[in-house]
DNA sequence: AATCATTACTAACGCGCGTTAATAGTTGCG
DNA sequence: CGCAACTATTAACGCGCGTTAGTAATGATT
């Protein structure tokens, strides 16, 4: 139970003061300190294993060297969100080329604003990333007011926090008019979550936005909201089927809930593509080498979260970009869960 | 851009010094105060909106109220995670529960003594848990001559660290004792990880032994090391396909590389589990909805995450417990895609 | 009345570091 | 030789908080 080493341990064993010290290890060039010196003190750190107290280290400089991960669900739902390893991982990764490090924090609902101002006024971190949130934030506001970098992965309408994110309304149309270029025309839509998620309702526009540009009249009878989870995906296609409704093909908005999807349609002794075409969205790994493969919109995930990091470490440096979002490019991928309409099936 | 708010502040505000502020928000009964004293103070905490400097706090107490979560792999690795979620859920419920945050980290193979050295020594976080450390970790020694605590997710052999786990050898046996019980003699088998992982290791000896007391002999030639991706279930899934080595079962020990197993025998126009039946090992959200449904060992997931969690609170009481290994238990979950194998396939 | 214990509070130090203002030492130049 | 202009280094303060040792006031006990 050895006494921490401090740096006065290390300007003694060199021979310097303190000050010297810290010139030296933070590449203080303002005050110019002779290499002789420096090399002492480097080799002084090393042999005593010096790491500065990163608590004493935060205090005097103002900066935690901390960034925070926010997410807004609750653990029964992160723990199936099949996009986090995606977004930790990208997060991490630029995190890490930085010598910072990443706080994971969880949100309850309703208790944003707390959590929100807790993590700034107690000067936790330095700057946030916020996920997926809600169009019903309670905290957003106050957000904006204090002056900590905020980068918020998704949208939040009217807000003036800076954001990365995908076109979801563009490139749910485009899924939805890649079915009807099939010949698709009763056409059943699943959301991926409430529609307090706002890409929730972005994805549903796209969907309502290609039948309208195609002139086919918006059927609210054949809409779901799902959940986050596969078996939401399960329920809300099995309601469909129950339903009576008649539709040909569905756009489901995520991946793990098309799984779902697949299954409820398997049992009512229906096949994908043959009966009922599927498009997803997301593209999570597992989508290629479920069987039929599914058609789906690749949604660059680790980018999202790279850039996000990249763009929070600009603020950070109060370097503000011209535009407060970035979008990023969405790609339509064909796989087999989609096929043209026969003939005989088709409408007049 | 007002002023951070400080202890001083609120104890002007409530009249008194800056200790009994302290004693009040901090619960200090050594030293009594009088109930509408602590009133006053609290009120004048709430009124100026004051939240204690996380780093100032820190710094004084030598705590810093973080818990570091480790992860082992690299950020690529880390993105197909498809645990990730239910470890990240579990330690997060537990760690608001006793408001402290998680600090996720990620250490470089080869990096690992660097890594964990700054940690403790900077002192960024009171306690840390390791998730799926290889054999050939070179920070282990370190952390246990270190006096921080540290809970390992998975087993180090030969290691004095407090560790969470399953029985992976017996849960392994267990499902291949299940195909062997279906009459499957000629079983092959892919490991979840390459073998520096320890679960790998284990798993594959759950295996051989089975094997071994169904008097089996173990052939080499149908086993194949995987790498954490549903692409290399694929990969060796194919290679043990295209081998001309005959198996009427496999022992995939993830569920991700179980399904790109399936997809690679769909490929060879083979199914499951008519041709080939297959056992995989996690227990992943997905596998019951897959197709066929997946018989798997369910793991906990969640729950070693939570264990993990409360261990890691008691070792940083100083309470020590008794056993230093926590074992939770598996469970067999029988699916679609194990079945008997007809007489007529049966080695004499 | 004098002593003691108890209650309610505070002054002041230390945690380990970054940083400014000041100081000693050196060189250049007329 | 004397002054200026650097260069190299340090003393000392502050970051915001926890905590110990100590004080003042009150009541209880001899």
């Amino acid at each position: 139970m050895s006494r921490r080493v401090t740096s006065q341990d290390v300007a003694d064993l060199a021979g310097v003061s303190r000050t010297t010290v810290s010139f030296v290890l933070n590449d203080v060039h303002r005050f110019s300190i002779r290499p002789e010196t420096a090399e002492k003190v480097r080799l002084a750190a090393q042999q005593l294993g010096y790491y500065p107290n990163a608590s004493a280290t935060a205090l005097a400089s103002n900066q935690t060297k901390n960034i925070g991960l926010i997410l807004t669900r609750s653990p029964e739902y992160i723990a199936s969100d099949t996009f986090l390893p995606q977004i930790l991982s990208g997060t991490l990764d630029v995190v890490k080329q930085h010598s910072l490090s990443l706080l994971v924090e969880w949100v309850e609902p309703g208790q944003q604003l707390e959590t929100y101002l807790e993590l700034t006024r107690a000067h936790h971190i330095d700057g946030m990333i916020l996920m997926t949130p809600r169009t019903d934030d309670t905290g957003i506001k106050a957000l904006e007011d204090a002056d900590i970098p905020v980068v918020v992965m998704g949208y939040i309408p009217q807000s003036t926090l800076h954001s990365v994110d995908v076109d979801n309304l563009g490139a749910a149309q485009e899924a939805v008019e890649h079915l009807i270029s099939l010949g698709h025309r009763q056409i059943a839509c699943i959301t991926n979550a409430a529609l307090p998620y706002t890409s929730a309702v972005q994805r549903l526009d796209g969907y309502r936005q290609a039948l309208e540009t195609a002139k086919i009249p918006y059927d609210p009878a054949l809409v779901r909201e799902g959940d986050f989870e596969t078996q939401s995906g399960y329920k809300q296609m099995k309601s469909l089927l129950d339903s009576g409704k008649k539709f040909s093909a569905a756009f489901v908005a995520s991946d793990a809930l098309a799984f779902g999807a697949y299954n409820a349609i398997r049992e009512a002794g229906l096949s994908v593509p043959e009966d009922i075409s599927i498009v997803g969205f997301d593209d999570i790994p597992l989508s290629s080498f479920i069987s039929p493969t599914l058609t789906t919109v690749r949604l660059p995930a680790r980018k999202i979260a790279q850039d996000s990091c990249y763009l929070l470490m600009r603020l950070m440096k109060r370097d503000f970009p011209e535009s407060r979002m970035i979008s990023l490019p969405t790609t339509l991928i064909i796989r087999d869960s989609t096929r043209e309409l026969e003939e005989s099936r088709r409408l007049s």
